[in-house]
Formats: C-alpha cells, structure tokens, sequence
RNA sequence: GGGUCGCUAGCUCAAUGGUAGAGCACCGGACUUUUAAUCCGUUGGUUCUGGGUUCGAGUCCCAGGCGACCCA
C-alpha cells in the first residue's frame, strides 16, 4: 500500500522535506494512519464502526483452554476483542498479541486461510489499533495459545503510536499526565488500579454486612468542617455566596445519625487546600462511617475487619509488604496511648495536664519546633509525630488524643485532658482516624468557639462554629462512634506504591507546558 | 519554601566543548509455527525555553518551565 499524500490536508510540495512524506517523526506517522483511514473510507470500511459482538473474553478462552497440548487444532469457534498489543509477519504468517481486559492471547493468521486480499489488509493493522477476531481455538507447536484466526474486523483505529512495546513508558510525568497511556503500556498500573477498585468493593461489603447505609452529602459547604484543613473556595454565582469544597465528610454523616439512621457510611472525595507530596493529593477519597449505640473500641474492631477483609479482597492474602518486611493483618493490632509512647520517646512523662511552659521545655530539649499558641496538648502530639511516628510500621492503634487536638471527639471517661479517639498507623502512614463522637451540644459549642479563637489568632486550617450542626446535636444525638480512613494510602499499602499519585488515575499535576 | 537530580527522534537511552547516534516503532525487501520474531536496507532532531561565555555549546554559566527524590 502506498499512502496517498496528495491529499493531505497540509499540502508539501514535491521537493519539500515536510512531516507527511518523510521520515518518521510523530506527525509523519499520524499522517501516513491517517492516510490510512481515508483509504479504508474509500474502500467503503469503516475505520471506527458502531459495536461489535464477541463470544468470549480473553482470559476466558485461556482458563478453559489454557493446557492444550502443542500443535493441537480444536473446533472451539470464538469471537475476541482487543488492541493490538504486537504484530511478528513472518511472510504467509502473521502473528498477532491481542488484549483486552482479561488478558492477552495469539492469533494465528495464515495467508492460505484468510486468502491473500484480507492477508494483505490484516498486515496493514498498527499496533495500538481495536479489532474483532473470530476463527478456532488452536495451539502452536511451540504451545502457544491462539486463535486460527478466518476474519478480523477493524473497530478503531489509532492514529498515534503507543509507547515502546519492550520499555513501554518510564517517564513518571508523562504516566501521570498520559494516564490512559500508561494504562495502555503499564501492566503495575493496571494492576494497581484493579486493587484500587477491589478494596472499594470490599469495603461496601463489609460495611453492608455490618448494616451500614451507603449515602452522600453535600461537596459544596458553607463552613468547611470536620478535620484540620485549609478548604478550596469556590462561589456560587445564582446564590452569590461563598462555598467551600469539603474536607472531610464527618458533620453531615452524624447529621444523620441525629434523623435516626443509626449506621452510615460514604466513600467520596474530600478537598484540602494544602501541599502536594508523595502522601498528599488537593484531592483524595476518604470512607467515613458512624454507627450509634457504639464507642471508639467498636469502631477500632470495624477498621481491622474492613481492612484485613479488603486485603483479602484485593490481594487474595492477609499478608502484606511494609517497608520490605512482611506483615500479617490479620493479626491483632496493638492498642497503644499517644501520651506513653509521646512520654516513652521523651524520656520523661508527658501529660496535657502539665503547664505548657513545662511541655515546651521538654520539646526544646528534644529538638522538636513548636509554635508560640499552640497548647500542652498539641505539642505533646509534635513529640508524638516527631519522635514516633517514623517507628509505626506494623499497624497501630495510637489512642487517647489530647481534647485540645479532638474537637468533635467525646472526652475519656477517665481522664479529662484525653479523648476516646485513636489514628491508625500502617508503614509510619496514618490510615484512619476514629473516635467517640461528641454528642453534647454544648460541650460541643464550647469546643467550635475555642476552634474559632485559633482561627482568629491566626491558624488558617481551624474550624469555625457550625450552628446548624449544633442544632443537630440539640435534636439530641445518640452515643455513636465514628471512623474515617483515607482510601488513596490505604490502596497504596496494598499495591506497594510509594506516591499516592501511583493510586489516583489523574492526580493533580502543574499544567503541562505548551 | 530549600537542596539534589532529571528533561536529546513517537518510546527507551547514548554522545572529552569539535559533523547529534543506537535499539524499538515507522517505511521498503526476505521469510508458513513466530512470540521483545529474525535478517537486509532506508527515513526520522526547536537536544524543555530564553539569554550568556566561546572560533565552536546537547555539554560550561545565568534565568525560567515541568517533574522526581530528600529536607522543612
């Protein structure tokens, strides 16, 4: 086939070293595909028809097929989909690698089969093009699975070509930014994606087999509350007022719990105006469940259950990599107070009793920065992230949040300066978050005014008084405990991935440079 | 925000300050059991951008862009 170029849209003269007749650079192939396709529009083909009906998935043929011997020619007939991953003409042979979701499998396309005209149009596919296949299932001599393939069906082109079909595509922000190629090319990022989908899945199983009721609530926010969280303004242009894009899912939930529902729970996407890192996406997905009646101990026996059920789920095993370490999930996780581990790394006993000058000589000493309004309470937890934190690779219930750090967490029975509140850690990741949640209306209003004096005083991801929620609470709220876990570094535990942008299909990304 | 590293053909990568190359892909040819097919022959470049030093810059200097990693 010789690609007509006269009819180019951009027209090079003959003497010309233009894009379409010379060389191989991207806009010399795009042209000769191109090219291409209005070949096949005049021989009456359509590059890029409406459907097509296949008999069998690929990795289907495979599981029922898989062991044939070598050199064995069956009269299973099928019907396949996929790209065309590698094409090897061997001259009266063509082999094809066709994929789709489930797998890849051979066809083998003979000249003396198709007969030579369709010979010669099967040799004029591109690698990264859509076709349909039917023929028998049949295996080489040297035992490959494959389809003796009697037709094949173009069901669209490509125009571009797909990366390197050995190296495929290394280059991190190109995968970012070129996701579907990425996905095209990259076996580890499909794979990864799959485990994503998987833990999602798991965790609306277990969660409605525990009676949770899936809902959602409200992205756009008047106050932005719930978690420590610069928000993203936006501004509603019919109402003409200020919105926020939420950062946490919590105020709505338990406005639920209030009406009665009594176990709730969503899976959504939260906002947080704040850096970008290897850990932290502006935007990211975050599970929230609240069940009435239970207290934090309940809601820590939920989180082992959801997440061992959901490695399980995805992985097909409760072991999984930490830090080149293999650990068991399925293990109870240890139960351990902020404060002892805060006061075991000091070296000294730690208390947000203790006057703040003198916790903040103890920081000193240990070389840990605090800033000028921050309490006993919130620079016993700098000593705890500074100091422990880097330690939590196996997975641990660090409890007992000072009140001062815990604005919506229900204060420990035992102890006033405390919180029935625990945050999960896995890898030295935070993973959940979850406690005993403040029912008391008016506790609850002292604690917003205290939130809305930090904000004042300059701390920017405080929160503010949310009077709606206070008339929630005043409706009267039952005992409830409440959780919420960060699917992203969840799903990167379990997929091995060391950037939450391996785990977002379209992280956020500077623009590209044009 | 600071530091380090990277950016060269569609993709993966080379190139003492001295003519920008290779493999894959693409194009032409050979081949009826290949499988990263193989073999032969071509083609293909805004070396991220803009300045500067130099007889000469992909390379050295300055500024900027995008990204990765580490630190705060």
């Amino acid at each position: 086939m010789a690609v007509n170029s006269h009819d180019l849209p951009v027209e090079p003269d003959s003497s010309d070293q233009g894009a379409a007749d010379s060389g191989s650079t991207l806009e010399s192939e795009r042209a000769r595909r191109l090219g291409r396709i209005r070949q096949l529009r005049e021989s009456g083909t359509n590059p890029y028809p409406y459907r097509f009906d296949r008999t069998h998935e690929l990795g289907k043929i495979r599981a029922d097929l898989g062991k044939l011997e070598a050199g064995t020619e069956t009269d299973v007939e099928v019907t396949v989909a996929g790209r065309v991953m590698l094409k090897r003409d061997q001259g009266k042979l063509i082999f094809i690698t066709l994929r789709d979701r489930t797998g890849e499998i051979q066809l083998f396309i003979s000249k003396a089969v198709v007969g030579d005209e369709e010979f010669d149009e099967i040799n004029e596919l591109d690698l990264g093009d859509w076709i349909g296949a039917s023929g028998l299932v049949m295996t080489t001599r040297k035992g490959e699975l494959s389809i003796k393939t009697s037709s094949v069906t173009l069901l669209a082109k490509s125009v571009r070509p797909m990366p390197d079909k050995w190296h495929g595509l290394t280059d991190i922000d190109t995968r970012y930014r070129q996701r579907y190629a990425d996905l095209i090319i990259n076996e580890e990022a499909r794979r990864t994606f799959e485990i994503r989908h998987a833990t999602i899945a798991s965790f609306r199983r277990t969660l409605q087999g525990n009676g949770f009721v899936e809902v959602e609530t409200p992205v756009l926010h008047v106050e932005a509350g719930g978690a420590h969280a610069r928000p993203f303004v936006t501004h509603h242009n019919a109402l003409d007022m200020k919105l926020y894009l939420r950062i946490a899912l919590e105020l709505h939930l338990k406005r639920l719990i209030v009406g009665g529902m009594e176990r709730v729970y969503e899976i959504g996407r939260v906002f947080r105006n704040e850096g970008i890192s290897t850990r932290h996406n502006p935007e990211f997905t975050m599970m929230e469940s609240y069940q009435a009646f239970g207290d934090y101990h309940d809601t820590m026996d939920l989180t082992e259950q959801l997440i061992t059920n959901a490695a399980r789920d995805a992985l097909g095993t409760t072991v999984v990599n930490i830090d080149s370490q293999e650990v068991d999930l399925a293990q109870a996780w240890p139960r351990v107070r902020m404060i002892d581990l805060a006061s075991e790394a000091a070296g000294t006993t730690l208390h947000p009793s203790q006057p703040v000058e003198e916790v903040r000589k103890v920081a000193a000493t240990l070389g840990v920065n605090v800033e000028n309004h921050w309490g006993s309470g919130k620079i016993i937890e700098e000593i705890f992230a500074d100091l422990v934190e880097k330690n939590l690779q196996r997975p641990t219930f660090v409890t007992g949040h000072p009140v001062e750090i815990s604005p919506l967490a229900r204060v420990d029975q035992n102890d006033p300066h405390l919180t029935e509140r625990f945050e999960l850690f896995v890898g030295t990741r935070e993973l959940a978050n979850g406690y005993s949640e403040l029912n008391d209306p008016m506790e609850q209003r002292e604690r917003f005014e205290a939130e809305q004096r930090a904000k004042e005083a300059g701390d920017l991801g405080a929160g503010t008084v949310d009077e709606d929620y206070l008339r929630a609470l005043e409706f009267g709220m039952p005992p409830t405990a409440g959780l919420g876990i960060g699917i992203d570094r969840l799903v990167m535990l379990l997929s091995g991935s060391g950037s939450i942008k391996d785990v977002i299909l379209f992280p956020t990304l500077r623009p590209e440079a044009t």
